[in-house]
Formats: structure tokens, C-alpha cells, sequence
DNA sequence: TTTTTAACTTGCAAAATGCAAGCGAGAAGT
DNA sequence: ACTTCTCGCTTGCATTTTGCAAGTTAAAAA
């Protein structure tokens, strides 16, 4: 991204996560996806070519990284910063709104309302485990 | 919108306000506006046949009503439904998010944080104070 | 009765999204 | 050790969404 629409918390949030991917990215990583074939197989169908892109952006505005840069080319592993993990409380108001407001959802796992923040920002700078 | 990407709640709902203008429209409609050229008159510059279409897929929705269907064809002013309003908590989160991880935003007016979806939820069909 | 204003619509260019196929490297099978 | 498989992507192209600019219609104001 470029430039943010004004200074509002919200225009600009939406700016950065503003889009039909990124949040449901962050919703998989929440209940434990970490590799790309994860977030691919997700019931979504994401193509393939979106959800590399949006990977990239995700990590260049700091919000998921590379837990394991693998040897080579190929890239490993994915986790929230405690800059995407913050967005937890988001997804849970969404989940919620989605529970209450339109017919015949999926009860979200007792870990997704469970999660907070801060489970994942004191591993910043860590490397998942193996 | 035609159909869901799953029935997964989040992914639902970003399949109705997934995108860069329905919520800024219901940020806007929070802190008090109701006609076309308030919400036109935003400093993110939506476009008007932007906002037009949007105002037609959230009331499509039933997250807004016209409040004062004027005579012509011409539409007056909107109002948040129960619905629309119960995406407050998720704009109010989205806020959160951006004072605290993005530099330099604005602090929303007391009264944003202070909206509950309750105060919208009683006025649910009736027409707006003339 | 001419001019404004409010609420849109229309036309077209640009950007984002989606589908399908391909590619390179390491792991697995034989 | 050599072929096959799987993973993590990239590429090409069609479709959809977004954005800018200008135009339209009806009512209100001058």
C-alpha cells in the first residue's frame, strides 16, 4: 500500500486489512495454520496466486512472518507479530457478528474465542517450534 | 452478493463489509451522518457511484434504511438498522487496531467509543426526527 | 423563472481478483 | 541414482471491482 486514505484508525485499518482475504488469513493462523498448503486448503479456495500475494503484503506491513526461512528459494512456516495478532479482537467481533446476523454459520472451536493477543506477541522474534 | 465462501462466520462477513467502504460508511453513519452528500463529504473522497452502490448493497442487506424516502425518485437520508449497528463492536475494534498499531491516526470523537449497537437497535422502524 | 443544490447515473480507464497451468527444489519411493 | 511426488510458489489471461469525470433529474432557493 501507498498511502492511506485519511488519518481515521479505520479508513486506515481497512487500507492494510481492508480487503475479502487478509482477516480470514489471520482467522486460519488463529486456529493454527502456519504453512501455505494450510491456508490454501482452507474452505475458502483461495487461489493461489492471491494468497502469495497477500502473504507478502501481510508480512511487509508487519503482521505475519516467516517463522522458518527454509534453505533455498522455498519459504516455510508462517506466524502473526504481535502487530497481527492484535487484530485477534477483530475477528472475534466479526465471528460474532456473523454468529448473531446471518443464518446457518459455523460455531467458530472454543480456541478462536479463547485466543488473545497476547499468547502470541511474547514469541515475537522467536522461531516456531520444530 | 451472491453466495458464501463458506459458512465459516468471519469469512461471511466479510463477504457483506469485506471491502474498503461498507464500514467506513458505517463508521460515518455512527458518529452522525445520514444523507448522501455526508457521507460523500468524508475526507476519504469515496466516489459517488461508489457510495451509491454501496448504500444499495447495505440496504440490500439490511444493514441501512432510508429514513425519509422522499417524493421523486430522488432518497433521503439513512439510518443504521439493528443490524448495521451490531457491527459497532467490530468497527470500534478496527479503531483500537489502527490508534494503537498504525502511527500518526486520528482519536475518535468520545462518542464513537461511547456508541453502542443498543441505541440503534429501539429506532428500528421508525423514520428519523424531521 | 433562472440558478443552486442534493442525489444520484453513465461511460470508460485502471486495478484487484480469479482460474488454470507451469516451474524449481527438496523429499520420497524403488 | 534416478524417477516421481509434493510443496511453495510464479505466470498468463479473463472477469470483476474500483475509481475518475462528466452528465442528469427534481426540488429548493434566489
Amino acid at each position: 500500500m501507498t498511502q492511506f486514505r485519511s488519518a481515521c484508525p479505520i479508513a486506515s485499518a481497512l487500507d492494510i486489512v481492508g480487503d475479502k482475504w487478509s482477516l480470514v488469513i489471520v482467522r486460519s493462523m488463529v486456529v493454527g495454520a502456519t504453512s501455505y498448503s494450510d491456508l490454501l486448503s482452507t474452505p475458502e479456495k483461495i487461489s493461489t496466486n492471491i494468497l502469495a500475494e497477500r502473504l507478502r503484503r501481510l508480512e511487509d506491513a508487519g503482521l505475519i512472518r516467516q517463522s522458518q526461512p527454509r534453505q533455498g528459494s522455498i519459504r516455510g512456516a508462517y506466524a502473526l507479530t504481535a502487530k497481527g495478532a492484535a487484530l485477534i479482537p477483530v475477528v472475534q467481533e466479526l465471528a460474532r457478528w456473523g454468529e448473531a446476523q446471518i443464518p446457518d454459520r459455523w460455531t467458530p472451536p472454543e480456541r478462536f474465542y479463547a485466543a488473545r493477543p497476547s499468547d502470541y506477541a511474547a514469541r515475537d522474534g522467536d522461531r516456531a517450534a520444530d
